[in-house]
DNA sequence: CGCTTTTACTAAACCGGTTTAGTATTGTTG
DNA sequence: CAACAATACTAAACCGGTTTAGTAAAAGCG
């Protein structure tokens, strides 16, 4: 068994208040003489205090939840790893969970957090949790949570940290349109995810502030993977010879997008220009390097465990939704057509 | 104040062990009668039990603790999947911490993993420890520990999951050879990692094999990055315009060196062949796609948990190391000289 | 029917800590 | 030097659970 306070207290002849007050660095009511003997007694027999127990009394277990989709996906390494960063920081350890946008995983894992009473929550799910019971129960609980990336119906009374996927997917467009492309398609994940709409929001936009008209034929829906951008884009090109512009819903369906149209002999640019979204750090090492809306994905993940950490400090707070700044990365994949012509 | 089980006892009108018994579906000593009508209580109130509190008496919080340098290198998403999806699947939750291979977070978070008293911990550093009294700490712990991928001299105790490193590095090194090349270049790792230092044996022994003298002006250590690659390569080539294959030790890196040889206007796989190491998704998707050794990335972190659980719950058993296969994964960068000389 | 066994439960001790109320000793002050 | 305050501590209650020992009632059995 391993040693506890009382076996430290009983060892030292204190009482297990006083070993306490040592452990925790409380100044008061214990002089510096029994404060270094203990201390040394600990050093020496190799104590290691229980922050379990002591979560129990002062309610408060220096800890955070994190569930995002899947680690896999190219976009959150960055974004957890701006979470971790902050959360170890200020003392704070995260349980990471991948959700695979599993809405009975979502569920579980949210549960697990409550059981586990982790101090606050940041979650960035498919879309809507489906489970009022759950919600009342997060609720009740009264546990900070952040919203990452994508708005969540059930859990709107939350603040989040988001980018203006519309109004950056608008400027990504609007940047093929003035590079001359007009049959633009959008070769989207997956459908009636918060971003994804968004982000058709911005490219409908982008079309009609051109006064182009919206082509139903030019939107095709699927997954975040390249194998997906791959297979949309071969059906696409096909069904629609004309298309000379496409906007990727993220950058790993533009590299598949890009190996599809490396497989159909179409050359980007100059046959056809591709907008990616993320600026995941691959996106500017393919052939061409991809033109991409660049969210800050490390800033993302720090900001919502600052606010989180903001949360958890003073309940009372009530924090704003936070916009970052996205930027266009014009790489090559893009190029004035102006700029062509003139040679 | 969130409800406790001394709330539900008397709301129920019974004694917390019946409680007790009820939440942990302990099937003796309550009969279904009043089992029922605890569930429904606790359903109706939105009680959620303390797992905390349970974690100090029944001595286990269903946590485990992953330690790796960064989830931003892309080698280690599929691990922490693997670990994840096993954790999981067993009930467990993890902890993820980054330390950047720096020895004091690696020492602050063990040390926070035994204060919290995960049940186990997977480790992935970069070498040594190098703190006797931490050691000894884990040690008397008795904690389970897995070593993952990296072998760590004063954690040489604990089994871990390797790959043959060295075996893996020359079988691709010798298939470089075969294909006709003869100067070939290591652009590594960090100096002294356990890894780096395996492959180059395998790289060593590979063209002891062919006979070929070694020659300490190829070897060129680095990080494992992109911008590494490039740079290391740029220097090589400068240094070594011979060079027709390089070796890279890791995918990033030879994302990297692509970058620099396509800047230098050598063809790969004509002018260089080029082979990598771990088989990261985006290997595949570069131009030309790279030959790879492939490493079972996820698998490696899902035996990495089974071992550990399967210690956590039998500590009696002695787990042996295991190594886990390599295939050569051969694509476009290489190519056989012989086919080249048909043509 | 009386005796033993089983079932369903309670009360209390316990897990490893924190915290509060209380006490003896020392130090300060007028 | 008495009165009071501060210091250094202890004992005991507490946190939210689990577990053990004990008990009353019901069931089983010859």
């Amino acid at each position: 068994m391993a040693l506890t306070i009382k076996d430290i207290a009983s060892m030292a002849g204190v009482s297990k208040g006083t070993v306490s007050r040592v452990i925790n660095n409380n100044p008061e009511g214990v002089s510096e003489e029994t404060r270094e003997k203990i201390l040394k007694l600990i050093d020496e027999v190799g104590y290691v205090p229980n922050k379990m127990a002591r979560s129990i009394t002062v309610a408060e277990t220096k800890t955070i939840g994190l569930i995002i989709p899947d680690v896999q996906n190219p976009f959150f390494p960055q974004v957890i790893r701006g979470v971790e960063d902050c959360a170890m920081e200020n003392g704070y350890t995260v349980f990471l969970c991948n959700s695979d946008s599993d809405i009975k995983k979502e569920q579980k894992y949210l549960y697990t957090f409550l059981e586990k009473r982790v101090d606050g929550i940041i979650i960035n799910t498919s879309g809507d949790l489906n489970d009022k019971k759950l919600t009342a129960l997060i609720h009740k609980s009264n546990i900070p949570i952040v919203i990452l990336d994508r708005k969540i119906k059930e859990l709107s009374r939350y603040p989040g940290v988001y980018v203006d996927n519309a109004r950056a997917a608008r400027e990504g467009v609007s940047y093929l349109i003035e590079n001359g492309a007009s049959n633009i398609a959008y070769i989207a994940g997956v459908k009636d995810v918060y971003t994804v709409e968004e982000r058709l929001k911005g490219y409908c936009m982008a079309l009609e502030d051109a006064g182009i008209i919206i082509n139903k034929q030019y939107l095709s829906y699927g997954g975040y993977n390249i194998q997906s951008g791959y297979e949309r884009t071969r059906e696409m090109i096909s069904d629609n010879p004309e298309i000379d512009g496409i906007f990727a819903g993220c950058d790993t369906i533009a590299i598949g997008v890009l190996r599809a149209l490396r497989e159909l002999n179409k050359k980007v640019p100059d046959d056809i220009q591709l907008l990616g979204f993320d600026n995941i750090t691959m996106s500017g090492e393919m052939v061409p390097p991809i033109t991409t809306v660049s969210q800050p994905m490390y800033e993302m993940g720090y900001q919502a465990a600052r606010m989180l950490l903001a949360s958890i400090q003073d309940k009372t707070i009530h924090q704003e939704d936070q916009y970052l700044e996205t930027v266009l990365m014009i790489r090559e994949s893009t190029e004035k057509k102006q700029v062509r012509e003139e040679i």
